[in-house]
DNA sequence: GATGAATGAGTGTTCATTCAT
DNA sequence: GATGAATGAACACTCATTCAT
């Protein structure tokens, strides 16, 4: 659960031995780090700090920078998959509501963790670390395009959706909420007037009146 | 105009004096260089290598590496304003085919371009480069996003549109264009079946289908 | 106690943590360099080895060159304002006797110690670095000065000495005093015939006869 | 000449060719750079501009910045050895008087002219450019110093002065007028209420007295 | 002769990595 | 296991020197 993975516990309790505990705590701090300020940027004195350890014991725990790099990502990024997934499972009623679902699941889960920085993370270092951008296409982008383009199929088998390019109409709704996510770690601050939750409800609104069987 | 700045003449000319041209080139060599690898992992001596100049003459140029960043975000980027800026001047039709046809410049003249790079280096780089941020932001965020809304506003006027929330409903319109120039030098790599040209298209068709007066 | 500050323990001592010891010991060598060879012309890289220590070392303790540089003229120099000003309070016997006494123990102190090296870096480096220069004046030459002009004024009431400008006196006596120190480390290995004792006690004996009130 | 050596003339005229001046102005221009702010952190950007010429030029008229700065040394210094020992030869009236008339000259020609810096930069550089200390010792030191003994030793015959080391007599005389050129470049500008004038002339009626065969 | 754009070796500084404690 | 002092390779930046014009 990425909540837990990456929650940061406040109590100093520096000397209080938590084997099991401490990548975690790391794991967060560079996820916050990194997110922040990117990787080349991103001190290893400064996630030490963060994670309140000193920084011999990052080497405790991960090779290198770049396996920290790799670590974060792949570790915290993982549990969500998982995570949406089981919502597919479990939906129910019409096409149009299992979308807004999966929006607001989105916006609960990664926009409001500090997870959202990691697709900025990909992003930006997508050329220098692609066997993880290789990684993250293949375990996160490919299934996620997989899962809503299936629920557009079964939308268009429904008669609720016009017929369409399943592949690209998934990732035409996709393309928004990873683009908050982006947006969020980089100039969101500086968007005047922006409010993510307008944002994605408008567009979701457009998005599904554009493919809906019947406007309305 | 761009393509004449990064233009960027093959010769070796070592000991050739051309004060005029060097500054160009050392911009398209440097945008190549920062969009590639980012900010902090593009060494100064790569961009002079690119450049086919040495180290020093960077700094005849440019007083150091951030002022070098700073002038290539903001000389690549000033001379599409005007162009796109005269694009809307001169439209006619209907509202519809001035869309497509902002798409396909935005295609011909940015995605196409080293340009598109910027707009990955922005967002990587946005919390290190506050004020490059916000010169973004206004310069061409902001303008680019009025210049949208008031072609939805002449849309829903002249009752080709749904009524909507003009400035939510532009923002909507531009997320896959600067999202595909992002992709373009992230992930696209390794996006199997990725034809951006597909992607636009499709994204638009649903996007006017969606805010279209009467659905076809 | 410059003597302490100095030492320099030659074991190599590569991976010995001393962090109390670290800072005197590059203090020490780059005292040694600086005065030998002057700011500019000091690389930190030969501070280091001269020091026992790597180059990265020199920045745990030292936030950067000038700011080692700075330290070096202000750590060496504030224990012998006191030692100075010691030597002053129990004096006795005649004033002759006195500036005598003052001038051996500057010669045991200042001139036989890598402190006299200071002098020289003050002189060549005052127009680069103001605030030291002004440090340097408040801090030893005012004191230095006035201390010297008490013991003038004494001599005067005591009338062992003539009536005389008791500032420019006081200047007078220390000149031969500064100026050794300097030549000492620039054209003394230059100079043959050179005895430094003997250039002082004559300078003191022609002095002492020029403000003599009888001479002898 | 030294003033005609040194003086730099106003006139821009930068393309009226006068092959012989060049290097006298680049010499004056080195010689105010180098004495200003020492030799390494001179840059030959710096003395061109000074001189009115481009950097390349100053390797038209000498091999380098090392030559530069030994020819600064060597020309700006030798016309004076000759100024001084003319008056030697001139001397009439009492040695008292010629002392003080060396003295006064030595204010004029040096403290009041650029030259004085060369002082400065030779305790400076000693031990970076032996050489040129060597040189500096043989023809003006060791000159001054015997030119100086002489006059002693003509004091003591006549029974002017007391019988005394006369090498180091001599020493204790040159003391502060080197002293005085050299304060005048580095801690000069800090210390209040210094006047040359005073200083000079208070130290020479102490070292009178001092000397005198009877005291007034 | 004179220029100044271009060079590249050299230096100050940073920071990922190591390992004695 | 944990630490943090120490390292040294790497990189931004400078500046004496060169040479096509």
């Amino acid at each position: 659960m990425v909540s837990e993975l990456c929650e940061h516990s406040k109590m100093p309790a520096r000397w209080r031995r938590r084997k099991g505990e401490r990548p975690s705590e790391i794991l967060a701090a560079a996820l916050k780090m990194f997110s922040m300020k990117g990787y080349s940027s991103t001190k290893l004195d400064e996630v030490a700090k963060e994670a309140g350890v000193s920084k011999g014991t990052l080497y405790l725990y991960f090779e290198n920078k770049e396996a920290l790099f790799k670590s974060v990502v792949i570790e915290c990024v993982l549990p969500h998959i998982e995570d949406a997934e089981a919502l597919a499972k479990q939906y129910s009623g019409s096409i149009n509501t299992l979308l807004l679902q999966l929006l607001e699941q989105w916006q609960a889960n990664v926009l409001e963790s500090e997870l959202s920085g990691i697709s900025k993370m990909i992003i930006a270092e997508a050329s220098n670390f692609p066997e993880l951008a290789k990684f993250y296409m293949e375990n996160i982008v490919y299934r996620a395009r997989h899962f809503v383009a299936e629920i557009i199929r079964l939308g268009i088998e429904r008669d609720e959706f016009i017929e369409c390019d399943i592949d690209y109409t998934a990732r035409f709704f996709l393309t928004p909420m990873i683009f908050s996510a982006i947006w969020q770690h980089s100039l969101a601050p500086f968007d005047k007037n922006y409010d993510i939750d307008k944002y994605l409800k408008n567009n979701l609104k457009i998005f599904l009146r554009g493919i809906a069987k019947t406007s309305k």
